[in-house]
DNA sequence: TATGAATGAGAGTTCATTCAT
DNA sequence: TATGAATGAACTCTCATTCAT
């Protein structure tokens, strides 16, 4: 039984592979269009625009993976579970993208590139919203006397850094051959990335 | 005594604001000269393309900021303090950019935006100096037992993470009034992010 | 029943008259396109440049007249015969330009002035086919004692640049009118070329 | 003692060489101010326009080798001397171009490039001047019985057309070494030449 | 007289979007 | 519904010419 997609759905796929690998200004409609085995002109049967492609795309993959990341905040576990279940939401949506995560960061930092001024606000109701619910974690983890107490933007900005290139670590533009002679670099250890975040650098 | 500047840097400050402001794809030709307060083809006398434009920024403005990183690795001081100063580098470089952070971030993450092939390679460049001075640095101090042994690579991006949004933290498309009762969030504390490096979240 | 023509086709026409009348340099695409009844941007969906356009128009208007021209060479007559067939073959392919023949003679000497490579090489190349036929009919008529014996291809540029302005005549940028009385200058007479070219000047 | 010359010859040369060698659209103003070692400006003061120049040039250069050449008609000779006489001058101007001849070509042919009606007009006047003398030559030497009788205007066009490309041989963008195995082609015989327009190629 | 910084009209080309079929 | 031919606004860059010094 072959897999039925609708034209909706290719043109999303199509367009989700293309911006990922070659970003949105290069990928033209021709492509999506191309991509999809479709014609030009049926993408604006569909979309109403590039723009509108995006703003969906957005949605459907890259939104809806934090619908529910505001329910951490009344569970009953410790701050630092709930950092941990934060960074695991982060991890599990990030891997989504097979292809290049640059897609995310593009996201979070490029989203003034859009004329589209419901996409941008969507991309900024998104980073509030993960940054609000980290700052919350945070705020609650030092009211409680988990967390020692700082500046709770601050620390909450720094954590949310440190994930986001944890977690993009392989996107960085740069040969870690050049810098180092091992190749063993890229083995995941979640629980020693949280270790750090706890414990800091210290030995 | 009125300021008088070159041609060549009223287009540099000219293009460089729109450039933070409006992104490097949004800015036209025309846009820099206007704001400039000159000709269209004026422009061309100073600078090659909009390419080249772009390229003197990056040299003048972001470079040169890291022309002696490389010298903190042979300081005979402590990990700690290695990676304190190298936040201090960051953040004289990163608090001349009086307008919009976002063009370092930028810079950083976007590099493929652009065609210029030395522009791409400046920027790459720059990204793995940073990095593998900050690799250094925290191998080092695990070397000699100051900091903890972990995964050094993924330790190194982390951290690197925490740095840049901590001082980016400003642009962050959030609204903080939106999160945080109290406007009370912008005293930057080094003292306190250094902290939170080495010592970590936990009380 | 109205003729029917492709836009390629249109354009082609087009840009074959402007280029023809005002040059190519002087031609601009936006003159092809309202001559040719067409938006600017439909040019370029049917070829990919200007050069582009002239390079067709160079293969499929000047450059097939050519294609069996070397089969002279192993015909079965004498070289006055083939020095006849020569000349019939550029009489025919110049008698196709209906409006300005002033196109060849641009072709055959202005080839520089283009940058595409392919079509300079295109021009070279179809120029020296003919020179090389006619050499090599020049030589034949010699070693058969057909023809008197001298420098082979100063005779073969002798004759190739009478017989070009002898066809181009009418494009010489003279008024007739102002040197000879009589109007009847323009009676073609392929023998008396010939015969010319064959016995000379001389009574 | 060195040479002075006036910065309006030294234009004239810087523009001439550069013609020459890169064609007239390839030259650019900042090109010929640079070989006259002199400012951009400041060709302005001597000369109207790019065009101008090329005026001055086709004046002085050109025109001028044929100021006399109406004085042949009147000679007491017979018209093979005189179109012997005519070969030389079409020598001894073409011989001064040391650098490329195409020079001479391009304005024969491409007098449309320019916009510059005088310009035009005097490339005519020059045309017409050098066609109408021949033209008189062979009409006297059919009248005296001394050349065949043919049809005059196109005699005299094939005629000129022979001495032309007999002239600019070695600007045929042809590479003969593919064409003819020795190499002994350019050795320049008039004589010969002069036999072949007076006898024809036959033997 | 001599300059070269400044200019801007105008070039070829791109591509998201439209619309007749 | 599906199409792709057609579009033209908008882009970067060129360069002959101007003009304040």
């Amino acid at each position: 039984m072959t897999e039925i997609k609708s034209k909706h759905d290719l043109i999303l796929d199509a367009a989700y592979n293309l911006f990922i690998n070659k970003g949105y200004w290069d990928t033209k409609i021709i492509d999506i269009s191309e991509a999809a085995g479709i014609g030009k002109g049926t993408v604006y049967e569909y979309f109403e625009s590039k723009d509108a492609i995006f703003l969906e795309l957005f949605r459907t993959k890259v939104e809806s993976g934090y619908d529910n990341i505001t329910d951490l905040l009344s569970k009953n576990i410790s701050s630092e579970m709930k950092l941990k279940e934060f960074i695991d939401i982060e991890l599990k949506n990030t891997s989504k993208y097979t292809f290049n995560k640059q897609f995310l960061l593009d996201l979070m930092v490029k989203s003034d590139a859009f004329k589209n001024l419901e996409l941008i606000e969507s991309i900024h109701k998104l980073v509030a919203k993960k940054f609000s619910v980290l700052f919350h974690v945070i705020e609650e983890g030092m009211n409680k006397g988990e967390f020692a107490k700082r500046n709770t933007s601050l620390t909450a900005a720094s954590i949310l850094g440190a994930i986001n290139l944890y977690i993009s670590f392989d996107l960085l533009p740069i040969d870690l051959e050049d810098i180092i002679p091992s190749g063993k670099t890229k083995s995941w250890r979640e629980d020693e990335f949280l270790d750090l975040l706890l414990n800091g650098l210290k030995a």
